[in-house]
Formats: structure tokens, sequence, C-alpha cells
DNA sequence: GCCGTTTTCGGCCCGACTGTTTTCAGTCG
């Protein structure tokens, strides 16, 4: 997988190159294309080899370019072009309001090819010679240059999340004058649940009178670092832990067109607008519009059905086939039915503190029915896991009658005895069958030889994901959001064997996890595999995690039919039932 | 470079903000 993410990065590479060299934009682009459409490739690139013109976006040139790559590991064009251009001019484009063209012209004009050099002339003055350069820019860009080499990385959802809510809650309090914001709402990556957040997209609705209070109102909070531009319609503002805001005023009757602006992404709006076009009619975040004359804005779903579409929920707005599904939802006069938080009953994967959890099973038990759960499986860790007081099968036995005992009193709520069983690294399962048939629920997982190869990796969880005792595999690539890779399996065949042998695949919803990931979701949900989307609580706070696992199951397309703990306890029961290894209760 | 319900050629989404300008270019999303 990792072959996807080398060539994107080789694309994105080139992309630049070519616009520092002055292409055609639209070829630039196209380059830019081709890296995303790899990065967001849930199968390695060379296993489609034979139809890599079939990817949207990907055409008889790109395709030229990956087979080279793969065939040799490098693209001889691609190399030419970094030969053209001085490293220290590509760096440049890292530092904020310096783009190709201003980079381009330090190069040419001025014979900058280092950032070094940049700074000196930047404060010896011989750049106020060049054409549009003043001042100010010059002071910006020395601002700026602050931030290069520590690009701010993209932030975890969760932090995003709780960063967004701060915001708008401050901005949903009444304004002095004019009244309070009626609609607050944050947009963009978090609207659509992607795993990391580059940025935050708040829109607020009102009158472009209040924007200069509403300015004063961000700078005032304890997070806002300093605010980077302030106009009537939009206010930019950079955190102190250097996440950028943009707030958008914008007034009631296009609220709904902006929502849909805002929330993205930017390929799926301009598939959006492109469609638009070919109707006569022009979208932009003020409104629908044939000619002068709006003909929707005030609601989202508004600009979606003008335009003969079922409004496709945030999570899918990726270009990703969204809108031909929305077209033939809208034809069938039908409309997108994806999970919900209020669909799921179950959560089947949990620790209490017989291994690493810091609840005991009575206390899970009370939280889990405080929270509305009709059924969970305890499953605590196996004996390899030291560190995380993994149990041995004498303790493991132990564990299991009390939480039976816990389980036969416990009224309105279905207490399963399982375990989290280690998948070592050949694929073997820590515990004997003999030991595994004992438990009502398990869930295999990897924790350890999270580096080994692709290959190994592919052998190991298909030949956990093939044992009849096992239920469910539990984040099946032990990866952590922005600090670990985990395994790369060859996800299709993976799925392909949790399909033959009937067991569910988690998606556990720990904003640190996120595994199984989005795109691999929809490959499950494709091979008709079911999902399960578990919190792994190790604490009663743990249990919060459960929206950021529904809407990664939502990016994936999931039903909530094709979720196994959303289904009722009955229904849960029989498909239990129907599996080998008879349960306990 | 990519693509096709006008098209195999000729388009390719659209606007806000800033800074430099006397009407626009660059950057960003």
């Amino acid at each position: 997988m990792s072959t996807n993410a080398d060539l994107a990065s080789l694309f994105e590479q080139a992309a630049d190159l070519l616009a520092l060299l002055g292409e055609n934009s639209f070829k630039v682009l196209a380059h830019r294309k081709v890296a995303r459409v790899l990065e967001d490739l849930p199968q390695d690139v060379a296993s489609l080899i034979s139809s890599l013109d079939d990817l949207p976006g990907v055409g008889e040139s790109s395709a030229e370019k990956i087979k080279e790559y793969l065939r040799t590991g490098s693209v001889g064009e691609f190399t030419a072009l970094r030969q053209q251009v001085p490293a220290g001019v590509v760096q440049m484009l890292a530092i904020p309001s310096l783009g190709v063209k201003t980079a381009a012209q330090l190069w040419h004009e001025a014979g900058i090819t280092d950032i070094a050099t940049l700074k000196q002339k930047l404060d010896d003055g011989s750049l106020l010679t060049l054409k549009g350069m003043g001042e100010k820019k010059i002071a910006k860009i020395k601002a700026n240059l602050a931030f290069v080499g520590k690009e701010a990385d993209r932030v975890r959802v969760d932090i995003a999340m709780a960063i967004a809510q701060s915001y708008c809650a401050l901005l949903e309090q009444p304004l002095k004058q004019g009244g309070a914001a009626t609609q607050v709402q944050y947009c963009g990556s978090l609207r659509r649940g992607r795993e990391t957040i580059g940025d935050l997209d708040i829109l607020v609705c009102g009158d472009a009178a209040a924007a200069g209070q509403i300015a004063e109102r961000l700078r005032g909070h304890s997070l806002t670092g300093q605010i980077v531009a302030a106009g009537d319609t939009k206010i930019t503002l950079r955190t102190r832990a250097d996440l950028q805001v943009d707030v958008r005023i914008v007034p009631a009757e296009s609220w709904g067109a902006a929502l849909q602006y805002f929330t993205g992404s930017k390929e799926h709006n301009v598939k959006l607008r492109e469609r638009a076009v070919r109707q006569g009619l022009k979208l932009n975040e003020w409104g629908l519009f044939r000619g002068d004359k709006p003909i929707a804005g005030l609601l989202e779903q508004d600009i979606y059905q003008s335009l003969g579409l079922a409004a496709p929920p945030p999570e899918v707005r990726e270009d990703h086939g969204e809108l031909e599904q929305a077209e033939s939802l809208f034809k069938a006069n039908a409309s997108w039915q994806l999970v919900t938080m209020a669909d799921i009953q179950g959560d089947l994967h949990m620790h209490t503190t017989a291994s690493d959890g810091s609840q005991s099973i009575d206390d899970i038990v009370a939280e889990a029915k405080r929270r509305g759960l009709k059924y969970i499986a305890i499953t605590d860790h196996s004996k390899s896991q030291f560190q995380a007081r993994g149990l041995t099968v004498p303790r493991l036995i132990e564990h299991v009658n009390a939480i039976r005992a816990v389980a036969r009193k416990a009224k309105d709520i279905l207490v399963l005895a399982g375990s989290e069983v280690d998948i070592l690294a050949d694929g073997s399962l820590d515990y004997e069958d003999d030991v595994l048939a004992q438990l009502d629920w398990v869930v295999a997982s990897p924790h350890a030889a999270l580096a080994q190869d692709s290959d190994k990796a592919t052998i190991r969880l298909v030949r956990a994901a093939s044992h009849p005792l096992v239920h469910v595999l539990g984040h099946p690539t032990g990866r952590l959001v922005g600090t670990r890779r985990g395994l790369e399996p060859d996800m299709p065949q993976v799925i392909s064997a949790a399909r033959r042998s009937g067991i569910a695949i988690e998606i556990n919803a720990n904003a640190h996890r996120l595994d199984l990931r989005d795109v691999h979701v929809r490959l499950a949900l494709e091979a008709g595999v079911p999902i399960c989307i578990n919190t792994d609580a190790h604490s009663f706070d743990d249990f919060d995690q459960l929206p950021f696992g529904v809407l990664t199951a939502r990016r994936g397309w999931a039903k909530a039919s094709d979720v196994l703990n959303a289904r009722s306890v009955a229904d849960f029961k029989s498909w239990l039932d129907s599996r080998r290894g008879a349960a306990h209760w």
C-alpha cells in the first residue's frame, strides 16, 4: 500500500514542478488529481496494472508513468523535471502565502534557489524592486517563514471536533448588536467525518455588518493565536496550536448553498458544479442560479434535488461515485439510508480491570445500560499481552465465570463473556481452540509484529480470519492515526477470507485507531462482510468514541443492515447461533 | 493531462481576501 502513497507523492511533486516551470495549469491539476486517486485507492495499485485507465482521472499518459514506476522504481519524466528546478525553489512552496508564481519569480528574477538566500534578501530590501513585491508582502513572507519545516500536521478528528464545538458554542452566544447568529455549523472535512482534519470551516448565519463583532469575539477565545484575515464574509484565524480556522458569515437565503459549498469535498463540488453547468445552471456558495434567478439556496437538500440528486450525506461526498448513486436514488424516489448513532444496539469489544481497563464488570454493564445498549461483549486481553495484564488460561476461566455471574443478574442487557485474543505474528491465535470454544465471543486482533511486510501480514490476517472460532477481526491493521502505519495486508484477500468463514470485521471507533479505515469498509461491504462498530472501551470516557466509528462506517457507505451491532438482540443472537462454536448463555 | 447527454477538440468551478495596483494578480480553499 505504501506503493500507492509513494506514487501519489511523486505525482504531487511533479505537479509542483510543472507549475513552477509555468506549465498549463490544467495539466498541473491533472497530476494532482492522479495523486489523490492513488492516495484514496483501497487496494495496491500493482493489482490494477491492467486496468489503470479505468480509474477516473488517470489517463493513458499517467497509466504509463505508473507502470514505469512499478517496473523500475522511478518515472523518467519526473526525474527530468526535478533536474530542471532547484530543490530550494520547491521548498519555498511550503511557505504560506508564497505560491508557484512568486517562487518562480524569486527564482528567475532574483536568482533565489534556497531558503537561506531568500531570508537574507527579504532582510536587505533588495526584493522591493520586483514587480508586485511591496513592504507588506515581504513582511508576510518573513513571518510565514516560521512555518517551513514545522508544517502543521493534520489534526485527529476527535481533537478537531472538540475545538470546533468550542468555537461554535462561542459563536452561538448572542451578539451585543445584531442579535444572535441563528445558525452555526462546522463544515469541511470535519463534517464529512474524515479521520484527520487539515483546517476547520465554521459557517455562521448572519449579517455581514456583524463581521467586526464576530472577529473580536473570535480574537478573545482562549484557543485563538492570531487573526490572519478579517473581511465582511470571512475571518481566518490560527489557533495557538497552529490549526487554521475559517469562519464564514452567510445570509439566511444562502445558508444551504454555503453549507453545501464549504462541506466539500472540493472534488465533489467540482463534479456538482459541472453537473449544474450541463443543466444550464450556475452553482456557487450563494446559491443555485439560472441566469440571475436563484433556484435554490436556503436548504442544502434543495440544491441537490434541483440538480436531480438525492442529497448525499456529507460523509460520502468524496467524488467516489456518490453522484451516480444520488442520481439513481433520486430517480427511484429514494434517499440515502446510512447507519446512524441511534441504530447502534451493542458494543462487542470492551476491557475491564481484569486486563488493562479501568472499570469493573459491574461498572461497565451499568454504564452500557445507562447509554442504552442492549448487548455487550467483555473482551479482555489474551496471555501474550503481558504489558496489558493479558489473562492466562486459569485467569481467563475465572474471569469468564465472573462475567457470567454478572450476566445472569443483569436485566435488559445481554452480556457476553469473550476475549480479545491476540493474532500472533504467524496468524495463529493466543489461546488453544479448546479454550476459545468456551467463550461466547472472540475478537481476534493483532497487537505485536506490526511492522512485518505486506505478504506476511496478508498470510497472518487471512489465517486468523479463517479460524472457525473467531467472530470478528478486531482493529485489523493495528495502525494508529498519524503515528503508526500498522500492517498493510492485501485487504481484498483478508476480506475474502472473512466472507468465506462468515465473520465480521471491526471498525475500531477509537479516534486513535479508526481501523478498519473508510475505504476498506466499503470494500468489505461490497464483498458482503458485515462490520462491527466497537469502542474498545478501557474507561467510561471511551464510550464517547462511538460517533467516530459511526462516521467512518458512513464514509464506507454502511447501512444499518450492514452493521452487526445495529441488529436487535434477537437478530444478533441468531447470527451468533448460525456461527460454528456454540455460544453459552 | 483528462474527458465526452453539444465534444476525439476545446474546454476544464468559482469566489473571497490581500496587496499591489489605478483595474488586477496571486493565493487559498
